[in-house]
DNA sequence: TCACCCTCTGACACTGTGTCAGAGTCAAGC
DNA sequence: GCTTGACTCTGACACAGTGTCAGAGGGTGA
């Protein structure tokens, strides 16, 4: 019979888990003094010590150890868990592949002088939404910031009416044959109205997205960031881009935006 | 000014953290109610939110992330925290590439009719040790099996005397010129004695294990099987492998044997 | 007998998140 | 003004698997 220290050491595990496996049920010692509470191990037990440090090394909790180990269990429930397991350590290995990489791009960033990157993108996806909206054309991207604001208040005013306080703004941008095209509008449930359309905006499950802070000018810029990220983080745009305004009333001031930049992606594999 | 809920919503994080977060100071609500409590978020906090989340998607813990974040970090500490990261998540890729490969093994087995290994094999480092021991040298392994018992008892013996508790006994064997030599004797921190070898017995830092229990005579199979594991798990002997005998006294019956078999490895690269 | 090591129990801690209970608040509709 | 439902608050427990600490008791050798 091997003390508790003695049993730990040749099992290359700690006093605490014995004693917590003892606890669980787990790892029962084969005999427990009933005046000192001294707990004595049978060498025997040794194997199913061995069992679960092997199974612990596959990354088991101690829950699904207790099944693997119990008496009934056959090569069908076996191998499910097992299955199950795989598919666990699958997605660890990708995840870690994954920030592996992201990790590494983020110091090549510091190593080339860029301290941090300007714009910080996350990836998430949208939820699909309707829009009472009109569409607008124009030939040139600077034009944009001329039109953009007026249709806001243009579709306000339309649908503002019967709809007490708006849902939040959105435009969203598809290139066009020689052009732009703009869809501009609010977030809205109600029927339809004269002079606006009702336009669905399908989810996206995969989309990055970054705020754009301050002067409305700059926006260009960050969607300029926004798109050097997604292709050096491996993916590519899948769908128009939308631009969600989270703060851009503050009458009359310019340098005081929020705006959402959102950019369905899809991997490039 | 945004609603926890509007703020959890376009971050894509729960309000369970968002609490959180204020509770430990990393990301403090830009105003709280003095009377209801309510926590308002103002659309410029998207910025430290999105650097939070998108730092929680590299694996960073909230400790972490409020240093990255705090105000007079350069990037000469990013670098390094970065740089810490990277090992850690290098690891854990390892880790899940060993779990898998595992995994996938056992699976396999399986599907081989082979419901679990009939031996449970782990890997864990062997400390040095001295011995106190013998060395026979046979030409047969069969052989081995007449020579080792009495072997122990000569060794036992000469200790036995001066020292009263009789440590491990240990058996190390290797392959010598035309046959197998057997260091045999018992872990031993005393002087140097008559007709005893001491011999130290370096330790490993890989090897792999397993317990034979039952019939000494079937401790080949047992040697084979582990042997095999090792191949299969993708490593290769290093050095002479160990018996050690947790159990082996029962006065006469050879059906009670624990004996732990060590076989020191290194990796097939 | 003393000193030292082993062992016991029980507790708290960590991390980050889910969840629940119970209470209070807000906004909209009637 | 009242109801209803959605939102929010606090505080607590829970998970898993250890580390660690405190305080007490046991066992053994000098």
């Amino acid at each position: 019979m091997l003390s508790i220290g003695a049993f730990a050491q040749i099992g290359q595990v700690t006093h605490r888990m014995l004693r917590h496996w003892d606890q669980t049920g787990l790892l029962v010692p084969a005999h427990t003094d009933p005046f000192n509470s001294y707990r004595s191990y049978d060498p025997q037990q040794l194997e199913r010590l061995h069992r679960i440090v092997a199974l612990r090394q596959l990354g088991f909790g101690i829950e699904d150890i207790s099944s693997l180990l119990a008496d009934g269990i056959d090569a069908e429930q076996l191998m499910v868990m097992l299955q199950r397991r795989r598919a666990e350590v699958e997605e660890e290995h990708r995840t870690a592949a994954a920030r592996l990489a992201d990790v590494e791009r983020r110091l090549h960033l510091i190593e080339r002088e860029r301290p941090m990157s300007s714009v910080e993108v996350i990836k998430k996806p949208l939820s699909a939404a309707q829009l009472a909206a009109r569409t607008v054309k124009v030939n040139e991207q600077p034009e944009l910031i001329n039109v953009v604001g007026p249709t806001f208040d243009a579709v306000a005013e339309i649908i503002g009416g019967t709809c007490g306080a708006l849902e939040t703004p959105i435009a969203v941008y598809s290139s066009a044959e020689e052009g732009i095209e703009a869809t501009i509008g609010y977030v809205y449930s109600g029927q339809a109205q004269e002079g606006v359309d009702l336009i669905p905006l399908p989810a996206e499950n995969e989309a990055f997205v970054t705020v754009h802070l301050g002067e409305i000018q700059g926006i260009g810029s960050s969607w300029q960031a926004l798109h050097e990220e997604i292709l050096a983080r491996g993916y590519e745009p899948s769908g128009p881009c939308r631009e969600l305004y989270l703060r851009a009333d503050e009458a009359g001031r310019t340098d005081q935006f929020v705006v959402e930049l959102q950019q369905p992606v899809r991997s490039i594999s």
